[in-house]
DNA sequence: ACCTGAACACCGTTCAAGT
DNA sequence: ACCTGAACACCGTTCAAGT
């Protein structure tokens, strides 16, 4: 829940300028980058960007933003797709790119995932949500084992070695991972 | 290749307590840990420590070595199973475990693996080796998938989620993985 | 209400001086 | 040959002073 609270100009502006420049600072020294740059290339002060964002999550969860809610929409418009084994492979292979652009991201949420509370976790939430929809049909049509859970599937796909130059999982990794959910 | 010169007797004594601390730190505070422990809990000067251990890489591969040879050996005991599947089920459960007291190790182990020239990978060549001698005997007797190699599988297994108190993969990631695997 | 630069703390790394 | 504490650089975080 991002409280969209009423900011003044210029405040606006320099949110805008931080993002901007995170973006493109984490896209080119991966998700580890120090934060210090950031305020730098925006132009602005120090300490405006830690009123922003209080923590190296808060610009993780801003920056991820819009790929989640693409993945949500994703995730409904599958709801009720002829074969749920398919919806969810294609639906996975969407997801596995979340984060790619930025080197050590997918890890990182990975972990977010499988904890409460972070602002990467409260952002993942809906598509958590979304996801377990189409999972729980892919089990139900007893197509994908079941001793597992969605979230489970969430954190084992962020977490498989990525490619130094792509940042996306090695295709033969991935399939690995959905044969062995196949039932 | 641990090149093991002929130290001082005082130098060799501050290498072990520099060793012992790390242990102790990485075990405590995760393999993120700050340096800086572990001189002051050896009770050596900070330079001490660069000396004897250039980066955090070597004394991770100092800290694994030990598992590491157990580990070659437990492999090439195994070589002539008679069954090779179960030979490799039975390894790599043994191997999922290595780094599992220091939080966070297994990840960069799997970066790791992955990669060329650093301490912890040289420290893994032999273990590489030995491992895939197994995986190729069951790749041979076409119980294993042939789109993967061995390294790939380690890496795979070392990067799960790990339970934040135990350090362990879930049972269910590593039975998916391994079901993934089987052909 | 929001901004800023300066100050502080933390920690990795190096070096001059010692034995 | 090896040790040490001091110095330096880097960077995350906070705060007093400004508009």
């Amino acid at each position: 829940m991002t409280s969209t609270r009423v900011l003044r100009a210029d405040a606006t502006r320099n949110v805008n300028a931080l993002l901007a420049a995170a973006t493109e600072v984490f896209r080119e020294l991966g998700a580890d980058a120090p934060l210090d740059e950031i305020p730098r290339r925006a132009g602005v002060g120090r300490a405006t960007l830690y009123r922003h964002f209080p923590t190296r999550e808060h610009l993780y969860a801003a920056i991820l933003q819009a790929q989640v809610n693409t993945l949500v929409e994703a995730a409904v418009a599958r709801e009720d797709a002829a074969d749920p084994w398919e919806a969810l492979l294609q639906w996975i292979s969407a997801y596995e790119e979340i984060g790619a652009e930025y080197r050590g991201m997918s890890a990182r949420l990975s972990s977010a995932l499988l904890e409460d509370g972070s602002p990467v976790a409260e952002l993942c939430a809906p598509m958590k949500a979304a996801f377990d929809v189409l999972f729980r049909r892919a089990q139900e049509a007893a197509q994908v084992r079941d001793d597992i859970s969605s979230v489970d599937v969430l954190a084992i796909v962020s977490a498989l070695p990525r490619d130094l130059n792509t940042g996306r999982a090695r295709p033969a990794h991935l399939a690995v991972v959905l044969d062995g959910l196949r039932q």
